[in-house]
DNA sequence: CGCAATACAATATGGTCATACTGTTATAGT
DNA sequence: ACTATAACAGTATGACCATATTGTATTGCG
């Protein structure tokens, strides 16, 4: 009967408010005003559609996962189409939560900040967990494929595997997030891509190493 | 001329109620006064040795990190007596970066917390980007004994291996902060002495695994 | 139309917290 | 013993902030 909006676009509209607010001066330092203002609507809104600032923090962290659930899916989709083996599409998504670009540093920023947060909320916590455990569950699958073509060494526990794997990718971002130097950043792919062929030694022995530029491959 | 007080133990008693505060509500919640009482002084004499609570905070992280690395040698010194092989003293200094008991789980927390903390704050930034390189730099020395005894595959490079190998354990030890079942800590364990076993494949090939008493000796 | 429910804005309020400020106690050096 | 100075305590202040409250505009629907 009464006037209506667009709630999910609002939502959305704030929540980058706060991402913005969030990237720039710190997660710590974000508050009420300050991501409404950033988003462009009042206090009163903010509160219209997020009864807390609980509430909106936790549905920021969804979204920041969300895309970067996305992001993966997508790079891995794309490496499915230009390579064969499993252990290239493993390697573009784990690629993906590496701050190697201003779209990617921004994102893997926010889902370290959070993850402090969430040592001391428990739902944020939560989601975070979730959001690790998905990660971890589709490195799991990656391995689990391979060893159904045989590219991956019989007796591996996939599950294993995935949360090594995925450890390792998340200990790399939050380093590089630190200090990502030239150094820095070839380590990090170089630990992934031998990480990739330890996992993946393929139907016979492994001849060569991986190719360099997957490393970087968009 | 005037009275005198032990400075030193006077700033590890109120480093102490930060941390105590921070371990049980957060990072965040610390304040002057939350900290003051649980040391047992008062706010004026938190001033007194703090300018700021940013400088406390900073002093504070400098408690952390060094309470770590004096944990991680004496680990590393008890391996030596106790072991022959370089790796195992490697694995048992890593095994200190996991939340795998009271005293660890707290560091740990405090460390990942502080983390979250760096990525807003310069001063916090630094000390923890310097704890880091220490971190991986001892991990370093010890890949570049392993090359001197022959223990490691020559043309490895003692940085690279390091960084890889630190990423992995803070990894691995920040996925333990969020959940530390059975499962979760065996496979920390395992992926530890996994990465051991290939960085050290020894004199000759590897016949046997590393043992498993190795992974929580205290 | 009109009215009720919703979208949105602006301001008020109450609490928290870092820091400033003021006061007191104890002691080293003369 | 006196006093300057450091060690320590308690309170005041002012800013910030989450949330409550109140008011206004818009629009779907009978």
């Amino acid at each position: 009967m009464p006037r209506t909006a667009d709630h999910q676009a609002r939502r959305r509209q704030i929540v980058d408010g706060v991402r913005r607010v969030a990237v720039t001066d710190g997660l710590s330092r974000v508050t009420m005003a300050g991501a409404a203002r950033e988003a462009g609507v009042s206090v009163g809104l903010v509160q219209h559609y997020y009864s807390s600032k609980e509430d909106l923090l936790v549905d920021t962290v969804r979204s920041v996962h969300e895309d970067i659930e996305q992001r993966v899916d997508a790079a891995v989709a794309r490496a499915e189409r230009r390579f064969a083996r499993i252990e290239q599409m493993m390697a573009a998504g784990l690629q993906q939560l590496f701050p190697l670009d201003d779209r990617r540093r921004e994102e893997t920023r926010l889902r370290h900040s959070f993850a402090g947060l969430a040592l001391e909320n428990e739902r944020l916590h939560e989601h975070q967990r979730r959001f690790d455990e998905s990660l971890a569950a589709r490195a799991a699958q990656a391995v689990r494929n391979g060893l159904l073509c045989g590219e991956v060494l019989p007796g591996t526990d996939p599950d294993q595997e995935g949360y090594a794997v995925i450890s390792l990718a998340d200990g790399l971002a939050a380093r590089l997030l630190m200090h990502a130097g030239r150094r820095q950043r070839a380590w990090a792919r170089a630990a992934v891509t031998a990480r990739m062929a330890a996992v993946f030694p393929g139907p016979c022995a492994r001849e060569s190493k991986v190719r360099d530029a997957d490393a970087d491959a968009v």
